[in-house]
DNA sequence: CATGAATGAGTATTCATTCAT
DNA sequence: TATGAATGAATACTCATTCAT
């Protein structure tokens, strides 16, 4: 009854517990969604794992689709942010292309199940036009900034970036999907080599050999 | 009294009638399972673009799911199909591998909703273990075969084989995959070209300059 | 091409068939129904089990409903020919009756799956309003006579016939029905001495003790 | 700062509600499924009568399986719950056969529609093989010491009690089963005289004439 | 705010029946 | 006459969503 001071009296309001909670069901989402796939996702068992009732979810998320793709989209933020903090502070471009790229593979091998998201996506929402969602497609722009640094810093052929990002994205994210396809035991991250062989070295003996710039034509 | 043919009595059986209708359904149902995903196709709107009756689906078919897995296995098998008929009368070791790409993307350019199908089944039936169905990623070996002797040929540089076609799995899913996912108009033929340039060149301008096998290590 | 007889040219045209296809079919149905119930009663089962095409059985019954009821029919048919049968030569009224007991029993002991359809139809068709179908309770009929006679022979004490006989009816019945609820295996057959005994004699020591008519009374 | 009562929030669950709702759905139900018969019965039409939705019901019971069986359980327990109570204060054996054949008269006569729900739990589940069902015919073991008990009172003749009550069990079946198929108007109850006569005391005028045991041998 | 009972639209599948051959 | 392919009405069950408490 004290009231020394005014504000802080009665429950003390923690202000940052929806913020908390909110996270938390995208966190459980996450994995529940990639086990079951989203058709077969009962709200229900994922309220009962989280310990609140089926009711509470829709206090966050609006419906079954938004929370879905919400969890996607916090996937793939957590995706960026991981690539960023690998790469941030690298200044050389190869390096840099290398540090991101072994950032995805990490990524994809601590969260496995986050493939098994993106492709429920594409399957069940292939038209999303939810304008709330960012595009999580900007990687490609963060991919074409780090090749063009790489073609200025003269090391590498004269080669179109655009065609390259393409080309890079694509095998990406065929490695991704391989892994999530085959069940590949073997991480991602530990192919890095090969690849990085693979696309900066060819896989001719000799490239220069006479003028020829294409060896089918 | 009979004939040669035993109990020709009843409404004489047409021995093909039932293969071509099943490849009829088989062929409406990889577009419409394409565009619909697989959890919201409805078999009465298939049977009613087929202009037949549900129950006919079903005489055909046991199941909406076994008729969704011979939908693919049919649309794989054609893709197969059509690399082997593209390849077969080759010899050189480079140019079979270059053919059997375009082969491949000519077919996803032509029937674009194969990709869809092939995401649908990952989508639905991770787990999927129906025992009469042939494994559709023999198509490994094919391209084992090719890098192997391409390998002998001895115009390649010496990259363990399994590594390389994995990379190369990888890329041509990845491709795919791609065009699927970002509505690219591009036709992925065209891209053929690149893809190879890349892979058999590298992007490096000169990968033994020095004696350095790796510029990053 | 000669023509000595003129009429049985061609096909010989055996004028019994459809009466003995369609005996056939009963006969089969019997224990098809009985086995799988009225409801889960495929009759494309049932024709395959018959060797014949589905549409035939609509050729000797205008429906599974018409189809069921006649195969009733056909087996309360029998039940009567066997019980006439057995008591059409017995003259001492008390000694019919036990024969026409033991007739029952024996042939709900030989044909147990009757007792299946008794149970189907009445389930199935309790409200059953098909005029063609005979009654196939006049048993009762016959029962009264029997007891009608026993009563005139004079050993009987002079209990109601229409109560005795609506006793009796319910007490095969009832055996009946409890062989196939309770998967006695002992023959019913087996049980008419017991029933008899009860029945005639009573369970009294002396029912004609003191002037008491009713113990209980 | 919470209650005595943990975890408070929310909607208070009426801890009564349920097991109210469970019962009135129960006794709906058998006069539903008596009246339409399992397979025709569709619980939307159940649902209807109740004025709740259909998804209701599946709250309640798992199938229409489950709800139909647990109502014939429901039915058969409150049979049961009668006999006890008309029986239980009585000494005299004989009077308390009367009494239990009375009390099962009177449930029958009062809940006409039992008699159907039992003979289409037969007829559509004979195979019925859920261990959670207590086995409805411990009725037997009642009426096995109802007759121990007269036998040993010294009253009876001495007929093996297990074959007595094997009939006795049938006679009662029979009386039934009997009303159920012949629609009789008349009560069960008003037969009891009628059977109770004939049972104990025979229809022979005197059994103990001369020392034939079996006048037919 | 949280709860969870209630809702009812939505769907795969079966099978009696028809009828062209 | 026999056939069996085709039909489509009928139905149990699920689960996203709502809202009284």
């Amino acid at each position: 009854m004290t009231s020394t001071t005014r504000k802080p009296v009665g429950r003390p309001k923690d202000e940052e517990l929806p913020a908390r909670r909110r996270q938390e069901i995208l966190d459980a989402s996450a994995v529940f969604f990639a086990r079951l796939g989203y058709p077969s996702a009962d709200l229900r068992l994922l309220a009962d794992e989280l310990g609140v009732a089926k009711g509470t979810l829709y206090r966050y998320f609006p419906s079954k689709k938004h929370l879905f793709l919400a969890t996607v989209d916090s996937c793939m933020h957590q995706l960026s942010q991981q690539v960023s903090v690998a790469t941030l502070h690298i200044e050389s471009p190869l390096e840099r292309i290398e540090q991101a790229l072994r950032a995805y593979f990490r990524f994809f091998d601590s969260h496995p199940h986050v493939v098994e998201l993106i492709v429920q996506e594409r399957a069940e929402f292939k038209d999303r036009e939810l304008p709330e969602m960012a595009e999580p497609h900007d990687h490609a722009a963060m991919w074409h900034g780090y090749f063009d640094a790489l073609l200025k810093s003269g090391v590498m052929r004269d080669v179109p970036v655009q065609r390259l990002v393409d080309t890079m994205s694509s095998l990406l994210y065929g490695l991704i999907f391989n892994k999530y396809v085959g069940c590949a035991s073997e991480s991602l991250e530990s192919k890095t080599d090969d690849v990085l062989d693979i696309v900066f070295n060819g896989l001719m003996k000799d490239k220069n050999q006479g003028n020829q710039r294409n060896p089918w034509k």
